[in-house]
DNA sequence: GTGGTCTAGACCACG
DNA sequence: GTGGTCTAGACCACC
């Protein structure tokens, strides 16, 4: 369900923070449904323990999850989940207009770029 | 005229290389303009001169300016400049438009956002 | 596995980089095997483990090798090494040919100088 | 008749001695003829004479030029020069050839390249 | 253990 | 004085 790069530059469990971050959005892990526990998603992915603790520590801190004790940890409700990304996602718009702005692009430009390269995005056919 | 923080994680290098970049491209620092020198600017922020010198020398490499031994530091020709920026901007904002699509926004929703906030965002008052 | 030349004005930085690379493009080091750590290579060099961590961030911008955090360097994908390569060598040999054409140098010249030294080039049979 | 790029990261004195080179190769500084005096081709580069001197000197050394006490520098013998030029650009040919048949280019592609870009290297229209 | 960043202080080439 | 290179030694994040 999840591959690793280790050509990428960022530390492995930031990697795993955010391909389970894609599969709750995505809804491919639906809510409440309880995730892969830390020992058994290290044995898959031949990686320490740790690795996975601290991005599910991330995950539970971020809103995505929750654990509970003894138990597992499980899919946060969906709602709020969207809010959060979305949320995000704004606020990280707003940062790469500022950018923009800064630049001298206009915001005809920018409804231009978008209309130009929405299609062009591919709908992640890809593994995560 | 370059604040640093130190609770970044970024590196310092990085963040001086952002700050500089962000000079040239509102032009308070124009072409050829001299840039303060690897020491003085390192004095002035009370950091060591090797990472300033390394920060002029990532801005080298994109193109932002170029170094003369003896001589010091000057800001690159402005139109390529632009265009190293336009690059940088668009490919930024596809990554995002992935980001967002995955995230189940709409193009529509993504238009609206931008129509909203355009004006909000300040011509750049803030300190760097 | 390195010499370095002390008497060279080229920074040492840059000499490890040509010699790695050159050791990489003969397949001595081969896809994704691990290069030596930046201290062991600068204990064996007797040189400082900066100067070799700047070779190495050197190689990986260039995109000959990558990195990964508390794990270590590794030769990158040799099909691409081989695009990169190809493409600079043919830009040295068009400056190379400029330079020709301004001393007088026909091209029927060019093409036996290389049948006559093609041959005597050896297949690298000294010490990298 | 030269013109100095300060963008260029090669020291000025260097940029001299090779622009002199050029100009005397093509035939423009002919055998024997004055080369202008070291304080008037600073002044006209406004440069420090030093910097004039030290490209002089590398000429001198090379071969390229002869200077009499009292009287100036003056350019060597035609037939030398050429022998001398001609000389280094196949060494440096030679080295070239090392470095592309150890990426695996073969003698066959090397023709080739040299067929299709050698009509393509402008003679040298621009300014020296 | 690994790569990566930063500091302090030195030396060099250049103009 | 400038930019650029190198050393010595330290600390951090990651695995």
């Amino acid at each position: 369900m999840i591959i690793l790069d280790y050509k990428d530059r960022r530390p492995i469990y930031e990697q795993v923070t955010e391909k389970l971050q894609e599969l709750i959005l995505c809804g491919i892990l639906e809510e409440d449904s309880q995730l892969p526990s830390v020992r058994s998603l290290a044995t898959q992915l031949s990686i320490n323990p740790n690795t996975i603790q601290r991005a599910y520590a991330e995950l539970e801190r971020k809103g995505f999850i929750y654990s509970v004790k003894g138990k597992g940890s499980f899919v946060a409700d969906a709602s709020s989940i969207k809010a959060l990304k979305t949320g995000q996602l704004r606020r990280d718009l707003n940062e790469w207009m500022r950018q923009a702005r800064n630049a001298g692009i206009t915001e005809d430009k920018i409804h231009r770029w978008i209309a130009e390269d929405w299609t062009k995005i591919m709908p992640e056919g890809g593994e995560l």
